[in-house]
DNA sequence: TATCATACGAACAGTTCTGTTCGATTAAGC
DNA sequence: GCTTAATCGAACAGAACTGTTCGTATGATA
């Protein structure tokens, strides 16, 4: 039991300190010999967990994948139960994410550019795109907007879009701005769905 | 003068080269080797025109920063002659982009995520965009936005979005998508500006 | 024809990176 | 106390990458 407890700590002790560096320096500026000196764990023990570097890079991105959608729905989620307030609370988790340690955007704007395309890594990085834009679908069709889908394509561009310059400029009002923009969109959206509110 | 001629030559061959491979592999993805190989010049010859890697990204990044915005103005102008037609014509240019090379975003999502944060690449990256949201906001002034500089801001989110999400996707309605999306936004900044209009 | 800049090509140095190997060590379970 | 699994540490192999060097070739100019 206890030796269980062991190889799991070395375990998260390299996702943790991958995650940390990959998250700053992307997934090709960082080097399996980073990763052991600030996890602190010997180079052997990490081959032994991971086959490969890629192996490590597709663990982290699918604990990733995973983390940073239960934030985006816990932000939503605090938002209040319209799912209109909701699709806007979306971006409270950019700014938090901002707030706690600057801001590097989200692992999957580096993986888009840093993977190759037969890579298993983007494959992950696709398939969190798209989890995240059906969870979006959903709560646009359960705002009552007529193009769900395309609402929710709308939103998760402002959302890469925040991510991507956030990144570059390391300035917040991008965040703030994306939300704004999100609400100007809602609105639209669910104005043409009902036409009573606006015209 | 046919020295000058040859000597252009080389240096315009490596830096189409460069283009090429940064475009679809991203900076770090990218040998010198690999960029001789393509260019078909020797590597001294490289080296006698760019005294670093870290050079030949900058010149690079110069370039394609002239050529993308120059790609983004006629965009705009070819969408007519008021400034909030411009706006959405803008997003055209994403759309020629795609359909001429399929879709690796511009580079400069690629550079804000592959450089350091004191490298001269990064630099230019951020000049670029400031740039480019002077421009958008000159256009959103013109058009009537009452707040021209978070009208810019949010198309410019758009623009970044699509390049990222449309890299990583393939997809060429996130394009659409974009362009729809600018066009409800610059929708409600004038009719903040202009209530006559809709309310 | 002599000169000068440009380019070539091929070898080489030095570093960094991924991945391997293996004997020594630690600590928990029986 | 013995066994077993996990870890360590340190060396090593092999590849890839950046950058250098230098003798040679080419071609335009004077």
């Amino acid at each position: 039991m206890v030796t269980r407890v062991r190889k799991t700590k070395s375990v998260d002790r390299i996702l943790a300190a991958a995650a940390e560096l990959f998250y700053l320096h992307g997934l090709r500026g960082v080097g399996v010999e980073q990763v052991i000196e600030r996890s602190g764990v010997a180079k052997s023990t990490l081959y032994v967990h991971f086959r490969t570097k890629e192996d490590l890079v597709a663990e982290y991105l699918r604990r990733t994948d995973e983390s940073w959608r239960a934030r985006l729905r816990a932000a939503a989620e605090a938002a209040g139960p319209a799912a209109a307030d909701q699709l806007v609370g979306v971006f409270d988790a950019l700014v938090d994410a901002f707030d706690r340690h600057g801001f590097f955007g989200c692992p999957f704007i580096s993986a888009a550019v840093e993977t190759t395309l037969d890579s298993e890594a983007r494959a992950i990085t696709i398939q969190h795109t798209e989890r995240r834009q059906e969870w979006l679908a959903e709560l646009s069709e359960q705002a009552g907007a007529s193009d769900a889908r395309g609402l929710a394509q709308q939103i998760g561009l402002l959302i890469d879009g925040a991510l991507a310059s956030g990144r570059l400029l390391q300035d917040r009002t991008v965040v703030d701005g994306a939300k704004a923009a999100a609400g100007h969109l809602i609105g639209s959206h669910l104005a043409v769905a009902q036409p009573t509110s606006v015209i």
